[in-house]
DNA sequence: TAGATTGTTAATCGATTAACAATC
DNA sequence: TAGATTGTTAATCGATTAACAATC
């Protein structure tokens, strides 16, 4: 990161997406890339893509174009990806345990080190290798094992408290998954969450849209 | 929807969010807010809330506000949330269940009809009371029962396959929970991702931030 | 060298914010 | 009526696009 730049919040959540598309050009065995074919594969211009890349600072060769794993491997860097971030599950229903067992937290540069959960049918078992604690355990854990991120796939009945007691332990960041908003006062924990209904009610409107257009025309 | 106006995908966006905690209020027994007091509870501008529901056409009363359920109303149907919209799961493995089990489709606007599955041993039986048909017969299901969506939660091996087949059926929309990217080459069938790693990568960019202002100041 | 493509600044476009008349 | 708050236009801000010199 060359550049002491602020960073838009729209170019950070582009960034993921450059990293996905590089490690899929990398499998294909794609040496170079220039801005304008990515910018092509990916729905962006090319011009979109220099003034991104040029927040951090220049990864191309002018004349050449860009190395599919130098810049993969920026992108990555910029991600946090090699910073061995390390994560914990709470709640292991099924959605937590459906992305315990199926999610690549490693090459997302995550490591999970346990779940925690409060019914005793779980806890004290393993799900794919992880071992589940019971919530009680919860802040000596972090605190013993220094735990950078907090995923939340409790019940929304106890996500707000779950959160806190996360924050309060010290986490740097919560993965929100429970649907419903987690408040956080302290600045230095960050709250990211997936909002499946907010994306389902997205492709709601459009989808309607769709239908609306049709019925104009016929 | 009053007016003629493109409505830009970032208000698209905040809709959902805005019926969601319009909800909240609801269920909290809230019968006005002010443009100004929504926004607090929400991080936006007053202005910035006066000026999206411009485009739908005014729901508000000049010196009073907007009456909760009615705005939750207009923005419901805005959404689309009674036009009854149609859906089918395909792949019922870990988060195809566990979307199945405890996602409200229902306080969505959607139906869940159906879900899909190769595997003999799911094929036949019901999830949360959701029958499991085999994927062989995904298309005449489509044109049976007017599908308007497919959720895709099938292995990323298989998600272009099925998203092509989805399309070419004729469902409306896909929603696509299998963290790879679908391409899709008709222009009526809307695509809408929910990126899990985009996500996380995110929060990882955010707090590897914070790591580094840390660093900074110690 | 000639051709290609970046890095970087300038211009444009669109989204957010401010302002205020309308009106409940 | 006076006070409050919207609807709506105008001003500002920020993000995207265009342009082009630098240079591989």
């Amino acid at each position: 990161m060359k550049r002491n730049m602020k960073v838009s919040t729209a170019v950070i959540r582009r960034l993921p997406r450059y990293y996905r598309h590089l490690s899929e050009l990398q499998e294909a065995g794609t040496v170079r890339i220039s801005s304008s074919a990515l910018g092509g594969s990916m729905g962006l211009t090319a011009s979109q893509i220099r003034q991104d890349l040029f927040c951090f600072g220049g990864f191309g060769q002018q004349g050449y174009g860009y190395k599919v794993d130098l810049l993969k491997e920026e992108i990555g860097e910029i991600l946090g990806i090699s910073r061995g971030h390390t994560l914990i599950v709470l709640g292991t229903g099924n959605l937590g345990r459906a992305i315990i067992k199926n999610f690549r937290f490693s090459s997302n540069g995550f490591r999970l080190l346990a779940a925690f959960d409060v019914d005793p049918a779980v806890v004290g078992a393993q799900i794919a290798g992880v071992p589940v604690y019971h919530a009680d355990g919860l802040e000596a854990f972090i605190a013993g094992h220094g735990v950078d991120v907090g995923m939340l796939t409790v019940p929304i009945s106890a996500a707000q408290e779950m959160g806190d007691r996360l924050a309060g332990a010290g986490v740097k960041g919560i993965w929100n998954l429970t649907n419903c908003e987690i408040l956080c006062d302290r600045p230095e924990v960050v709250v990211e969450s997936v909002h499946f209904s907010d994306s389902l009610l997205a492709l709601s409107y459009m989808i309607s849209q769709q239908e609306g257009s049709e019925e104009e025309k016929g």
